[in-house]
DNA sequence: ATCGTAGTTTGACATCCGCCGTACTACGAT
DNA sequence: ATCGTAGTACGGCGGATGTCAAACTACGAT
């Protein structure tokens, strides 16, 4: 029905490690950030793709890039743009066959924990 | 020979974080260095107590010094003097009541990732 | 007492990190 | 064509991080 393409524009195509090249030690660091794993948490709840712009962050708007491509990069999340928007999600299943459970436990834990803080 | 001022000793007991001061954020800081995930696992691995001499770490004696303390403030060993030695210990049963799962599930993805690429 | 082993402390250094503002690009809508 | 929205790139800043060597402390054994 829509007449258009769907494919965007090559040049806005990004770079995502292969599921092999994703090593655990960035992982880690990427989620030891509260910025972060606050994405994370959020993409993990919604279980959908989401807009840079619909996360809450407490930093600039240049800061927030800055961590969507550390994200992007140590392979937690993929990225791909749809018109102006650039849409962010988990990946999930590569990331549990990669590592399996490491992924839950780490959301599981950051609930706990607020949990534990907020009451 | 010139009389030099006496250091208080108070080398005895180490300061750790109570189970409740454990910041999910600091541990997987901790563990997203790759000399800090080696200690670990090697103290998960022999599941006792073990001098820091021990391990064979590719740094020298001040930086192992530096981690052993960062893996003890973000919670995830004990430390204590026994003799001239210094014994480290995984808090593992804190750690699981605390983040059920986490240190296994990275445990394991540690173990997996040298398997995929030691072959 | 002296020595060797185990670990600490200090100070330095280069790098990385998180953060910002400003200027910029890309796209859709008007 | 122009504008507004979404996000990027650049450059800089202050603080954290990983690293080392050298000098030091603590303890057990000789």
């Amino acid at each position: 029905m829509t007449p258009r393409a769907q494919t965007p524009n090559a040049a806005r195509e990004l770079e995502h490690p292969a599921a092999r090249e994703i090593r655990l030690e960035e992982v880690l660091h990427a989620l030891a950030d509260p910025v972060r794993l606050r994405i994370v948490r959020a993409l993990a709840a919604s279980g959908e793709e989401m807009a840079c712009s619909l996360f809450d962050l407490p930093v600039s708007k240049s800061t927030t890039t800055h961590h969507f491509r550390v994200l992007r990069e140590s392979g937690l999340i993929s990225q791909n743009y749809r018109g102006t928007a650039k849409m962010n999600a988990l990946r999930r299943d590569e990331l549990e066959r990669l590592f399996p459970g490491l992924l839950d436990s780490v959301l599981a834990a950051a609930a706990r924990q607020e949990e534990r803080r907020g009451g």
